[in-house]
RNA sequence: GGGCCAUUAGCUCAGUUGGCAGAGCACCUGACUUUUAAUCAGGGUGUCCUAGGUUCGAAUCCUAGAUGGCUCACCA
């Protein structure tokens, strides 16, 4: 504590002096419930009816002009800032004093007339102030403001004070998830919740985070997907379900990746994915109407309609379109894998066509596909949960939506045959004995759920983080998540 | 994990060929009763990311490391 003392710098001691002089005059620094009758933005949105008229607002102080007798300040709060004038003859010498102690950054409670200055700023004219809280760190540059990345992730409280428009994202965030509950909510699906912590993390390809539950001794994942529990309660007679939540994958970061992320999975007994289509598209753009006010959004400076219906194109027509390779011309493993080395592909000999026909894909067209498309029909080495087309069992009923070059949605005719599945299970376990640790493991409960019967069913899973960028115009996931995964800093922070 | 780049005052940033560490804002002292990037007069507050090395001398050059950014790989 001492020590801690010592490493203070001046700028910090300065303000822990103000605050001990402000007790040693019997004002307490740091304050009881306030309550404020209107925020800022309100003041100056209603200033014809409230000139004159006396009002409690209460802030944090964003900038100081002191002129002797008089001082002028800006007080900021959730709503926007307003300007407030203190005058020696209005708040009494004693109470003027006071206010020396105050420093930027400091939170105060302030009632007075509202009125407008010479220059017509709407303003109030304190008659009386309150100290709140006492803030001891000062606030980054005023017109600058905080820049330094780093700074602004590890430190985000400081953000949100002094980055309007991070502010803005983030309460656009929550509006755009308050608005895809109440859509969901209103064409009648229910809301549930399943384990985040399992003893087997499937529904995904991707590597878990592990656990230990010390009472049983065991080792538990965080999930990967809501999917699998998700499809237990279809069997269970729940005939429309979502889940928003928290998803967890032990994987790399990097600006469209976070260790952790939200997704909203919904589930729908006696549909198919076409009806998954029609929830995407309406989904995606209601939200964007309920929370911006329009269906068309700008996205680094390039226009995009969400209005449906969206284009369906099938992932053999998209790869032709994009790489120029017909797949509906290839019809075996060898010929794709010569049309890949043609392409310039570098992959394994021996990669089934349905793998090959993806990666086509996923070099060629996924970074192409700006505008809202949905691409269907996926082939079945990388879709092991989705129902195999009636016509061509290389493929299944599954699409991807796809905007700005991202996935957005993902969604399928779900596998309801459990011998089916269990074989899926199996290739996928192929798979990991052979070094994928991606791969599915076996889930003999939820085959267990499958044999009781599950009717057809759509499933669809958006990732929420994407679709808040896309709707809010930030190109770093780290910009739509509050509190980023960090490296914490040598010595600990 | 690879490559490239960055790290200097509370914040935003300069810093030449290796020669005493700089500016603006913030802050401190004083003046000022309608200012608003208030103004005026004065004041530099520092582990130059860390540890080594080269050198008479290092913010600057070299090596290793830390953190971050971009990118490739990875990742539906």
């Amino acid at each position: 504590m001492e020590q801690e003392q010592q490493q203070l710098n001046e700028l910090l001691m300065i303000r822990r002096r103000k605050l001990e002089e402000l007790r040693n005059r019997g004002v307490e620094p740091f304050g009881q419930k306030f309550e404020a009758d209107y925020y800022s933005a309100d003041i100056i949105g209603n200033f014809d009816t409230l000139e004159s008229r006396e009002v409690t607002v209460a802030g944090r102080l964003i900038s100081i002009r002191s002129h002797g007798k008089a001082a002028f300040a800006h007080l900021q709060d959730y709503r926007g800032q307003i300007q407030i004038y203190l005058r020696q003859d209005q708040v009494g010498e004693e109470q003027y004093e006071i206010f020396d102690f105050v420093d930027i950054g400091d939170f105060i409670g302030v009632v007075g007339d509202v009125f407008k200055t010479r220059k017509g700023e709407v303003t109030v004219n304190v008659k009386k102030y309150t100290y709140l809280a006492k803030a001891l760190r000062p606030l980054p540059e005023k017109w600058h403001g905080l820049k330094d990345i780093e700074l602004r992730y590890r430190q985000r409280y400081v953000d949100l004070i002094v980055n309007e428009e991070v502010k803005q994202t983030f309460i656009d965030r929550s509006r755009i998830i308050s608005a895809m509950r109440e859509l969901l909510n209103e064409w009648g699906f229910l809301e549930v919740e399943t384990p985040i912590m399992q003893t087997i993390a499937g529904g995904a390809l991707a590597r878990p985070f592990v656990t230990h539950h010390n009472a049983l001794d065991i080792k538990l994942f965080l999930r990967i997907a809501t999917e699998l529990h998700l499809k237990r309660l279809l069997v269970g007679g729940l005939d429309k379900v979502y889940e928003i939540g928290r998803i967890f994958r032990n994987e790399g970061i990097s600006t469209i990746h976070n260790p952790e992320f939200t997704s909203v999975e919904i589930y729908q007994n006696y549909a198919d994915y076409e009806d998954m289509m029609k929830i995407t598209e309406n989904l995606v753009c209601q939200i964007a109407q309920k929370v911006f006010g329009t269906g068309k959004i700008s996205f680094q400076g390039k226009e995009v309609d969400l209005t449906p219906p969206w284009p369906r194109e099938t992932m053999i027509d998209v790869v032709r379109k994009y790489s120029g390779v017909d797949f509906s011309q290839i019809s075996d493993d060898q010929s794709a894998f010569e049309a890949a080395r043609k392409a310039g592909l570098e992959l394994d000999k021996g990669l089934p066509w349905g793998e090959v026909l993806y990666l086509f894909f996923e070099e060629f067209c996924e970074e192409q596909l700006l505008d809202p498309i949905f691409v269907t029909e996926f082939p079945i080495e990388v879709s092991p949960l989705a129902k195999k087309l009636p016509s061509d069992p290389r493929l299944t009923l599954r699409f991807e939506g796809f905007i700005a070059g991202w996935e957005i949605a993902n969604a399928f005719t779900e596998l309801n045959d459990p011998i089916d599945q269990r074989e899926r299970f199996e290739q996928q376990l192929g798979k990991r004995e052979a070094g994928d640790d991606e791969a599915h493991v076996m889930d003999n409960d939820f085959i267990n759920a499958l044999e009781h019967g599950m009717p057809p069913a759509g499933g669809l899973g958006i990732g929420i983080d994407r679709l808040v960028m896309l709707l809010t115009d930030n190109i770093s996931i780290r910009d739509v998540i509050l509190f980023p995964t960090l490296k914490p800093r040598a010595g600990g922070e």
